[in-house]
Order: structure tokens, then sequence, then C-alpha cells
DNA sequence: CTGTATCCCATTTGATACTG
DNA sequence: CAGTATCAAATGGGATACAG
């Protein structure tokens, strides 16, 4: 077996670039959000609010900051009174797409295998 | 826009999918404990241990725990003295391979996005 | 409208020790 | 070896009030 030691190698790094994608995935709502704004190109604060159900404006805003922070999201601000803000994703954001696409598959599989193929 | 509502049901029917697909996968360690386990087909609780750097035995207990709950991994006692257990990925938990790998493949653009490039 | 600041509770996680 | 028990600490998250 002499391709043990680069499995190991690889194993490290598959699991740090888990860990980071996870990393930015994290929390109760991160997806929920960038699934909303994803969904309407471009949405404000008090709208996705509405969108994602349950989340406080506080839990919001510490989740925007840091879906800014991890470049997937872009703030806008308007110079309206009182001011406007818009979020939109990034092109970065945008390659997120393919992940929420393959959890919603495996989340309705899972569904129907835990719940026993309903 | 006659396509609107729909839309907004395929939304909804989206979030909840991804919901039960984050909640699985919800934790600290979930994803390092079947990329352990996956990784050697069938591993031990100590080997675990080991491969998951920084997880204490009470959290590697209680996320086996919920793992085999949600039908993804396989205990199995060994009638040895002391004894010993294997545990190992289920049908169903190998199907989240190609969601690992999408992740591996996206934190590692992430980590050039956010880095700059390197 | 778009946030920030506090206060406070619940859950998660870690450290350590112990059991079959 | 494969866990459990217990206590303590850290973190997450809701409610409310307030600010630009």
């Amino acid at each position: 077996m002499e391709c043990k030691p680069n499995f190991e190698i690889d194993r490290k790094k598959e699991m740090m670039a888990v860990h980071d994608a996870m990393d930015v995935l994290n929390g109760k709502w991160k997806i929920y959000i960038i699934s909303s704004v994803c969904h309407y190109n471009r949405r404000r604060f008090s709208d996705i609010l509405n969108d994602v159900p349950g989340i406080s404006n506080k839990m919001l805003s510490k989740e925007l900051k840091e879906l800014e922070i991890n470049k997937l999201i872009e703030r806008t601000v308007l110079d309206t009174h009182p001011v406007t803000v818009h979020y939109e994703l990034t092109k970065h954001g945008r390659t997120l797409q393919t992940i929420i696409h393959n959890l919603t598959d495996w989340g309705l599989e899972h569904r129907k295998e835990i719940t026993g193929r309903s």
C-alpha cells in the first residue's frame, strides 16, 4: 500500500477544506439568508427578516456581517431617507448554489429514509 | 409572472430540506467523524478519537449516538475482552460522500478567495 | 428603515474523574 | 477499550429598548 502516506495527507487537507466550508455555513440562519438573497437577487434587511421565519434583527445583523466578511454577499447603502440597504450575492457567493442544491436533494432523501419511505 | 406562487412553495420546501440536511450535519464534529469512518470503512471508538483532533470522548459518544439515530452509521459490538466496538457508514450514510466532496472543493476555492488567490 | 446595546436564559462544549 | 457522570465555562440566541 504505497499510497497510504498521500492518503493521509489528502485526508488532512480534505478535513481542513470541509472545515472551512462548514465554518462559513455555520449557525442557525446563514443558509436561509443566502437562500433568500439568492432567490430574489437583491434583498433588503427587513425583507430578509420576513423571509427567514424566526430570526431576530440581532441575529440577522450578525450573520450578514459574517457573510460579508466571507465575501459571500455585498452590502449596498442607498442614499435615501430613511436609508435603504441592499444585499446581494457576490460571484463567489453564487458558487454556493451547487452545495445548497445538493443539501436540498439529500435532505429530501434523508427524510424519506428516516420516516421510512414516506 | 404566473410562476410566482409555485416559486414560493418550492422555496419553502427547499428551505425545509436544507434544514433537515443541516440538522444532521450539525455540531462541531459530525462531518469529521463521518469523514473518518468513511475513510477507513470501519473504525473503532478510540481510533476516531485520534482521527478527529480536539474532540473529547464525551462529544464523540454523543455525536456517534446522533449519527446512529439518523441511520448514517452502524454500531457493532464485538464480544472480546475488553469489548471492541466498530462503527461503519450505512448505505444511507455513504450517500453523504457527494456532499462532503462538494464541501471540500468549495472550501478550497473559498480559502483562495478569502486569502486572495494564494 | 437599518441597525446597535443590554440583559438574561438555554444549550453546547470542555475537563476531569470514574465504571464495566 | 468504550464509554458515563459531574461540574464548570463558553457560546448562542431571544426580548426589549434605543439610535442614526
